[in-house]
Order: structure tokens, then C-alpha cells, then sequence
DNA sequence: CGCGTCATTGAAGCATCTCAAATGCGGTGG
DNA sequence: CCACCGCATTTGAGATGCTTCAATGACGCG
């Protein structure tokens, strides 16, 4: 499995490697894999040692949660984007579970090249430190979406992320089955059914995945977006959204308040 | 305001600056303050500009994020904790304001400094990734708390945290007001109310401040605490609380499943 | 002593979950 | 091409959990 170059430029291009020299950057992937898997397959059990640092190159991953027989999605990640690097970082083990949703493919990164990398060069290291505090900026947006708002508010600050992120035009599609974005939303799929139909009032009308929005302004008004809960302000600028760790990069100094 | 020696210890004592050293550890600090704040003061509010790192010597300070007239807090902090961290790496605006719950000492660094000090020195630059890491870790664990467990089973799991937190005998004391615990656990304070009546059943018996765990066996069953959400798992070994982000250090390697 | 804050308790309303069944859709095999 | 199957989604009804509003009791401070 050797890495196409035209793979490696695409790895480049992350905010994560952007800066590293061409040395560095060859010697971190001295020990890596580039692979498929299959749609469904288990990438990482929650709990489970980790030993390198998964980069989505084509296709989709979800993270989740689980306690108790229950489980929970945490992210849901698209082309391209690293993920666990908390966990790599730490020479920990993962607190969530990580498979594929459609047949994807992955570029594994030694942990163990990535932590001799950081320490070799300051500047790749706080590169690093950057990600992990975006991360982190990611999850906390989160947490306030989960604690701070109900069901039918944030199904409608996803859709207004959606559709900024889908270039803005007045319907757009959901890039998930609703199963996922349910859990992703922190609801049951029975609740979010019901969450779209009530959002007809709202001038939000659903088909299969397509979902028009007739009066943005109306909408808006309910859903109240936040630039610090949606990563993306009132205005609408910036793609990426609040639920989608991890994939985000660091942010420019001082947003948008 | 002179630093004492004897804080400086204190704060060279943090995983964050142990590894660091003297010069880099005085050059950070040459820009520095260090300041009392009565209870009640606010510190950061959401939104605006970070240009300090804040390290807590003395007193708690609540860390909140708010929406739409409603605010949750998001964590309590105890001496010695050094928080918006993330902000600062990135020299962004802060995600979440900061406030005094008592009258605190707090050691104020520049965040030019800091960021300079690793840009300078990838060994303490590894070390700020480590603990970023390490709250990173540290809100997954709070989201995944908040999404996958009621709020009597997040009760019951941040009583046995804070069991073991305080010696591990079967009495102990309430760190903060039941009303910023309420906040905290993602509850009303009503229901948190409620909660803890309904705990009595499990032989938890609550008088002003103080909790006592007749039958941890029984709680315990009820509470299944989880080493991938609480910070301490079954046995309850390690302190700190899932919920009380930021102040956590990196973990050992490979915890405890 | 009185005031204000915090905590508790009760009752009503709302949101969400669970269980159950019906609908719709895509893909397979005949 | 069509019938059938499996799966995701939708819809309904009842139970549960949580919130809100309101009132009362407990505590600490001036």
C-alpha cells in the first residue's frame, strides 16, 4: 500500500502538517499505512490503546460514545481530517469508539514518529498544540449546544450550518442518514422526525435527505445562532460546524465575536 | 504585587511549567501579575479577547458558557488550575466567561509570553500539548456524560468522584452551592433537589453540606461509573471530577481500562 | 430582629423517551 | 420487469423525566 503522491499533497494541505519542513514531514510517515476499509468497518474500540493517528482521505467516520448499552455520536468526520490526536499525544487510550460509515480511506501515522516529530521541532509541535486547542474549542461548543439548548433549537442551527456549509443556496442535502444525525444531535430518530415536522412552521420543508428552507429569517429567529456555539456566526461565513470535532482547524485570530 | 517565592513553587509545581526551565519559566513570568479578586468578580466573559493566562492559587473560580438568557457552568475550578488555556494558544476570544465563586488569588501570564516560551522550547511546548490534550479529553468526557446519562445517574457518578476525591469515607462535604452543582450536572437546582431525595432510597443521606454513602454498593449500581466518562474508575483510585475541565493533568499512560 | 438568599416541596405543563405499528424506499432474486 | 425483503423513517400513544411557577422553610448576615 504505498501513499500516492497526490494522497500526500492532500495530507500537506492540513493545517496540522502545513508547516513541517519536507523532512519531518517524510519521517512521520516513514511508519504509516495508507488503507481501505470497507463501510461499517471498526476502526477503534473506545478504551482501547492508541497507537496512531488516523487521517480520513476519502469517505466518512463517526465517533462515538457509549455507556451502558447505549451509545451516543460525537462527530462525524469528512475528507480531510485527522483524528484522535488527543489520544496519540497522551500515548493514551480513546475515549470513543471510531467506524467507518461509508468505505473510506485512511492514512495511519505512527504516534510514536508524531511525538518524536513534536519533540524534534518546536514549530511543528505548537502546530500541534493548535490543533488540540481547536479541538478543544470544538467540544466545548458542543457541550454548551447539549446544555443550552432543546431539541428543535439545535436541529435548526445544524440546518443553518448545513446550508452555509453547502454554499448557502436555499436547499441543500444532509450529508448523513437522520439516524446518525439524530444521535449526533443528542435525540432519538423518532424525536428528530418529529423535530422536522414542527419545523414546518418554521418554513423548513423535508425530502428524503434535500431540505429546503423558504424563510431563512423566520428560522433564524428560533434558532438564535451563536458564534460561540456554531462555529459559523448570524452571518454565515465560515463552513464547519459545531458537532463536527475535531476536523476543525485553528481559527483565525480574533472571530467574530 | 510582588510574587512570593513560595508561590511561584506552587505554580512551578504544575505539570505545565514542572519540566520548564528556570529561564524559561522566569522569562514567561517577567510579564505577569498577581492579583486578588473578591467573590463574585468577573474575570473573562464570553466573547472577548483572551491576552492572559489565568492560574488559580487560592479561592474557585466557575467557568460559564450562556445562550439565549440561559447559562450553564461548564466547570469549577480549584487551586492550582491554570485555565483558558486554549484561547490563549491560539490567541483567540474566549468561549466561555470566567467568575469568582470566593474570594481568589490568581496568577496572571502574559499569553505573548507563553506562546513565545514554545515557540522557543519544543520540550515545554510538548508539555502545553500535553495539557491541552488532557482537557481535550477531559470535555469529551463531560459531553458524553451530559448526552448518555440521566440526571440522577450524573448525581450519583459525581458523588462517588467526590467520595473518593475527599478521603474516600462514607461522609463527606459538598464543595460547592447545590446551586452551581445543579449547573454543573446540567439540572435545575428544583431537581437536583429532587435528585438527592430520590438517592435516599440507595442509602445516600444529604444534611446541608454534608453526604453520607451508607451502601456504596448499592449506589454504585446504580451510578455503573465508567472509566471513559469519570475521571476515577470503579475501584476510584485517581481525584478530579469529569466535570471540573481544564484543571486535569495529562494521564498516565495506559489507565485503567 | 428582619431581610435576602438558598434550599426544599408541590403541582402543572412541556419535552423527550419508549414501545409499537405503519409507511416508504432501494436492492435482490426470481 | 416485478415481487419481495430488509432497513430507515415516520407516526401514534402512553410513560417518564425535566422544567417552570409558586410557596414555604432554613440559614446567615446586617
Amino acid at each position: 500500500m504505498p501513499i500516492r503522491p497526490s494522497d500526500l499533497d492532500r495530507v500537506k494541505a492540513l493545517p496540522l502538517f502545513a508547516q513541517a519542513s519536507d523532512e519531518l514531514f517524510r519521517d512521520m510517515l516513514g511508519g504509516g499505512f495508507l488503507q481501505k476499509f470497507p463501510a461499517g468497518t471498526t476502526l477503534l474500540t473506545e478504551g482501547d490503546p492508541v497507537d496512531f493517528l488516523y487521517i480520513l482521505l476519502e469517505g466518512a467516520v463517526e465517533l462515538e460514545g457509549t455507556w451502558n448499552d447505549k451509545a451516543t455520536t460525537l462527530a462525524v468526520l469528512k475528507p480531510v481530517s485527522a483524528f484522535i490526536l488527543a489520544a496519540v499525544v497522551l500515548d493514551s487510550n480513546g475515549l470513543m469508539s471510531a467506524h467507518t460509515l461509508e468505505s473510506s480511506q485512511i492514512l495511519m501515522v505512527s504516534g510514536e514518529a508524531l511525538r518524536r516529530a513534536m519533540m524534534r521541532d518546536a514549530r511543528f509541535c505548537f502546530t500541534v498544540a493548535q490543533e488540540l486547542a481547536g479541538c478543544y474549542r470544538g467540544v466545548v461548543r458542543a457541550l454548551k449546544n447539549q446544555k443550552l439548548r432543546g431539541g428543535m433549537e439545535r436541529l435548526a442551527n445544524y440546518l443553518i450550518s448545513q446550508q452555509a456549509r453547502c454554499g448557502g443556496g436555499e436547499t441543500f442535502a444532509l450529508p448523513h442518514e437522520k439516524r446518525v444525525l439524530a444521535s449526533l444531535l443528542g435525540m432519538t430518530p423518532e424525536n428528530l422526525s418529529r423535530a422536522f415536522a414542527s419545523l414546518g412552521d418554521y418554513g423548513v420543508s423535508v425530502s428524503g435527505p434535500n431540505v429546503t428552507i423558504h424563510r431563512p429569517v423566520v428560522l433564524q429567529r428560533l434558532a438564535k445562532p451563536d458564534a460561540l456555539i456554531d462555529q459559523a456566526g448570524p452571518t454565515g461565513d465560515t463552513p464547519a460546524s459545531a458537532a463536527e470535532l475535531e476536523r476543525w482547524t485553528p481559527e483565525p485570530a480574533r472571530a467574530v465575536s
